[in-house]
DNA sequence: CTGCCTGCAAATAATTTGCAAAGTA
DNA sequence: TACTTTGCAAATTATTTGCAGGCAG
């Protein structure tokens, strides 16, 4: 994605363009790993001066409401995001590898289609899920 | 399920049948929520003469890896538990209400056949997943 | 008896908040 | 200029740990 790509994107969501948030962004969307708040920031420190951990959380939660991110749980219970690939706004999930913490996308969203059924099963009326997937992925196997 | 049945359950995964055991998760299995092991603390504290905070982190840790809890991922991100009603080694997902914490169970797991495509797009082996979904209960809706 | 359990107090550590200074449009 | 954004320091709060005494088997 290019800057004006990204500037663009982020004023459209009411954000400025600023330089911690291009930081951030492009190189989260390099990245092929999930990471924590404190792993971008270790990560970017160098190269912009400084970073706080706080402008950290705060940008990786626009990001992700930008559509640009993913919030990932790994078994650790951190806050991990990753780079977010699938077209935006299609509805997909995440495969994560419990080897070297790379993401993947699962296009299809395969759960739709029972859920009539888990909803006759569970009396409830189901209005959203999470799925996630976890697994090897093709460096690891 | 009775006293006699939680003793054999616990004993059998090397767990002492001990009071503070019972007591949380005979009270858990009767409620239809899920919750954070500070609303069971307080929930049964004054049953129970003390009953510690640690502790209950470590009883409902125990029974989850007994099977009789699971824990359920809420969007505050706080840790909860709740009785799980499934048979047990079944593998199966949960729903939870939106509304008013109720947790359902989805007994048929609809992701198992659909692993093949994913592995497909995703280039991944797929090991695992959790899936949890989220709407409205009989009562709520 | 022996070793697992429990409570208490305290340590950890992740995440959030308040506010003044700096930057964007 | 007006309004966001950022960094810093500090607060908050969930969760864990160490250990001395208590209880199940």
């Amino acid at each position: 994605m290019s800057t004006a790509e990204l500037d663009r994107l982020l004023r459209l969501h009411g954000l400025k363009a600023t330089p911690r948030r291009r930081l951030v962004a492009s190189w989260l969307l390099r990245q092929s790993e999930a990471l924590t708040p404190d792993e971008v920031r270790t990560a970017l420190r160098c190269r912009s001066g400084t970073l706080g951990l706080p402008t950290v959380y705060r940008i990786l939660e626009e990001l992700t409401s930008v559509g640009l991110l993913t919030r990932v749980d790994m078994p650790d219970r951190n806050l991990r995001y990753a780079a977010c690939r699938a077209e935006t706004g299609e509805h997909h999930h995440h495969v994560v590898c419990t080897r070297c913490g790379r993401v993947g996308t699962i296009p299809e969203c395969s759960f739709e289609q029972q859920i009539q059924t888990a909803e006759r099963h569970s009396g409830f009326r189901i209005t959203g899920h999470t799925l996630q997937a976890e697994g090897l992925c093709p460096e690891c196997r």
